[in-house]
DNA sequence: CAGCATCCCCACTGATACTG
DNA sequence: CAGTATCAGTGGGGATGCTG
């Protein structure tokens, strides 16, 4: 099932976030990554980014400099994501308003009560 | 973040297409879901249709017959996951024929050689 | 038919420490 | 800076058997 399959890819609890912040900024360093996702661990995130990596959906430039920079972007194949990450985060928006509107709850209800 | 929320809710192995298997039959029988979906287990399928229930996509309807009868289908909310799970499944499609394309790599390839 | 109960495994996730 | 290495916990997921 396609549906299931793309679950496979970018399921999991962040997937999701750095490919919507790749989708953003277009090209991030390790760091900056990092920064815009507080709450992941170092240790997750590039567990991601190399799982990532290996569907092909994103590419890893490393620069022999000292410091060390390393950049992420999105393949071309990364870059079709845009509108499933998209509808994801609208939904998500959607959801949070709903959970959050308690007064509409009532006609929801009634709507609900339609019979298969 | 919105992404992580949607994927938090309609994330996991089986949700995704439990979700579009409703959205395409408008109401099912649970053995009718479970036909549908010959790999997931009798356990898997209730506590994925419980989890979707609590978190209010999915309407479970008992009818005190015998044999017992119990119908899922969406409710209101539930509905609006529609362009989600269609964008899910024309990606993976998208990305399964991608797989099954060697002849383009090259040219994908020299895409992703494109700088930061 | 549509489940619940039970037992079990391991993959995902995380905290912490160390390093080229 | 951008990672590895190590250890540990949790729960998602599964197999099987039983029941109102």
């Amino acid at each position: 099932c396609p549906v299931e399959i793309t679950q496979e890819i970018i399921g999991g609890k962040w997937k999701g976030v750095i490919l919507y912040k790749l989708l953003e900024s277009g090209c991030l360093r390790f760091s900056e990554l990092k920064r815009r996702m507080p709450r992941i661990t170092q240790r997750m995130l590039t567990l991601q980014l190399r799982s990532l990596e290996e569907d092909g959906l994103v590419i890893r430039t490393i620069y022999p400099e000292v410091p060390p920079r390393v950049e992420y972007r999105l393949t071309v194949l990364g870059k079709t994501l845009q509108p499933v990450i998209d509808s994801l985060m609208k939904w998500g928006l959607l959801y949070e308003e709903t959970k959050s509107a308690p007064v509409s709850k009532k006609a929801a209800v009634q709507h609900e009560a339609e019979v298969c």
